[in-house]
DNA sequence: CGAAATGGCATGAAAATCCATTGTATCCCG
DNA sequence: CGGGATACAATGGATTTTCATGCCATTTCG
């Protein structure tokens, strides 16, 4: 297994500007940069929750190499080959890289922000070799999301004397 | 079967300043050092106490591996993902991994602060793989804590010239 | 030539770093 | 056995740096 020293956690809620930017915690940055050096961002939206899924380029390979361990094991089972299809059709074609600039802003392509729904807040959250990027509206909304996760929104928000 | 050699025992009383700030006992510092070199301690609410539970980055990375290898396994017998991934979330987003700087001292985000009801005064516990973190007067009235676990936090403020 | 996109700079707030002081346990030498 | 002297830990305060973000300059393209 590799690239288990440098996590993405924590949380964090930033502000969307008119453009579309957005800065990415430094704390996230950080993370990217020490996995490889590439200062660039891989968006997709999340597998299951209406939001983005971010990571750095260099996951991305490993990502895929996953998927191929899976596909391996549910043949032997019996799995689908075009579930295998579908899984790598959406790990790289429905995927965009952006870069952000000294300033750690990214631009969020439009698409990208209409699949995550994504509008002026953009509630960060690590989840170990990748982050979430969350409409904080629909995170708070999510019967899917725990009641302690919800706690750690409406403190980012509250922290910034915003009312939803 | 890993890092057992290293745990983390002891107790001691310390303060949080006006901005937050708390140092780390140095017993403490000195496991996390020979965990890994790193010189931050990762903070979360703790599962079933009102405090907070610390560890090293190194361990976090453990507690990441086995969650995958669980995952994997998962997936291959129609394990639901949504599992995963709010598991994944709870344990990375919930967490935020802070330094400590020369002196020992972390300075205790806001958010943690209050998910820990940690006030003025800070209690370490070590507890094996992780240490926690108490507001010494909760830990007092709490029903789940060992009558001989209390004696040491009386102790440890009686010794301070401080009483509750 | 105008509008929009992109990149760079400025600002105010927050946080990391540094320095200084105090307190405490340890050691060494009388 | 006592009494400095010494090293380390904890804490208070001040300073420097970093971060997020608004604003402006420059470029690009219709």
């Amino acid at each position: 297994m590799v690239a288990l020293e440098h996590l993405f956690q924590g949380s964090a809620l930033n502000a969307v500007d008119a453009k579309g930017r957005v800065s990415v915690p430094a704390f996230l940055r950080s993370v990217i940069e020490r996995r490889g050096d590439a200062r660039n961002i891989v968006l997709a939206k999340h597998e299951v929750f209406p939001a983005l899924s971010a990571y750095d380029p260099a996951y991305a390979a490993l990502k895929y190499a996953k998927l191929e361990r899976l596909a391996e094991k549910e043949e032997t089972i019996g799995g689908s080959e075009l579930d295998y299809a579908r899984r790598t059709m959406m790990a790289f074609g429905a995927t965009e890289e952006v870069p952000y600039d000294s300033s750690g802003r990214i631009l969020l392509p439009p698409m990208m922000r209409r699949k995550g729904n994504v509008e002026d807040l953009a509630l960060f959250i690590g989840a170990g070799e990748t982050f979430q990027i969350w409409n904080p509206k629909l995170f708070l909304a999510d019967d899917n999301i725990p009641e302690d996760m919800k706690d750690i929104a409406r403190f980012r928000l509250e922290e910034r004397g915003i009312a939803l």
